[in-house]
DNA sequence: GCCAACGTTGGC
DNA sequence: GCCAACGTTGGC
C-alpha cells in the first residue's frame, strides 16, 4: 500500500465537501499536469491512503484522511466545454486525462498547518515533497514515515496544548 | 531542440 | 494583490 498528498482548493472542494458527498465519497477531477497524473494512473491503487490538503486558503494545511476507493479512469471533465477543466485537445477516444476516486477515511479533529509541517522541514520531514520550494504538484507520493510521523502530530499538538494550558 | 512568452500555482 | 517558481506553448 502507498500514501499520498493530494491538495484542492476548499474554496472549491474542501474536506467538509467530500465529508457531505453521498457515501462522502467523489471523484478527484480537474488534474491537469502530466506529473500528477502519472502518479493517479500508473502508481495509485485501491485502497492507499492520501493526506487531503487545503492549499491556497486562510490555513493551508492536512485537513484528513482519505481512501483511494476507484482506480484511474477517464476524467470526463475533460470533455465538457462548461466545465472549468475543459482541455480541448483531450480526445475521448484517447483520453489524455485520468482521476481516481476517493473515499473520505477521517477528518482530522484540527488542521496539520503547513506552519507546523515546516516546524519538521529540516528533520523528520526534510524530504516532503510540498515542503520542497517550488513544489506546485497537486499529487505527490509521502513515505510511510512521513505518513506516520505527520499522523502522530495530531495528538502530540493536542497534548502539547493541553499540558501548556 | 531551443527558448521566450505566457499562464498557473500557491504562500504570503 | 504580489511574485517566485514552474509547466506549457509555439515560433524558429
Amino acid at each position: 500500500m502507498k500514501y499520498w498528498l493530494l491538495k484542492s482548493e476548499p474554496g472549491s472542494f474542501g474536506i467538509d465537501d467530500l465529508a457531505a458527498a453521498p457515501a462522502k465519497r467523489a471523484s478527484w477531477d480537474g488534474v491537469r499536469n502530466y506529473q500528477a497524473r502519472n502518479f493517479m494512473r500508473d502508481d495509485m491503487r485501491k485502497g492507499d491512503l492520501a493526506f487531503f490538503y487545503h492549499s491556497s486558503c486562510d490555513v493551508p494545511g492536512i485537513a484528513g484522511i482519505v481512501r483511494i476507493v476507484k482506480e484511474a479512469h477517464p476524467d470526463l471533465t475533460a470533455f465538457d466545454p462548461a466545465d472549468p477543466h475543459y482541455d480541448p485537445v483531450s480526445d475521448p477516444q484517447n483520453p489524455r486525462w485520468y482521476m481516481v476516486d476517493v473515499a473520505l477515511e477521517r477528518k482530522f479533529r484540527r488542521v496539520i498547518t503547513l506552519d507546523e509541517l515546516k516546524r519538521y522541514q529540516r528533520g523528520r520531514l526534510s524530504e516532503l515533497m510540498i515542503l520542497r520550494r517550488g513544489n506546485r504538484l497537486s499529487i505527490t507520493p509521502v513515505t510511510k514515515a512521513e505518513w506516520r510521523f505527520i499522523v502522530s502530530l495530531e495528538a502530540a499538538e493536542r497534548a502539547r496544548e493541553q499540558s501548556s494550558a
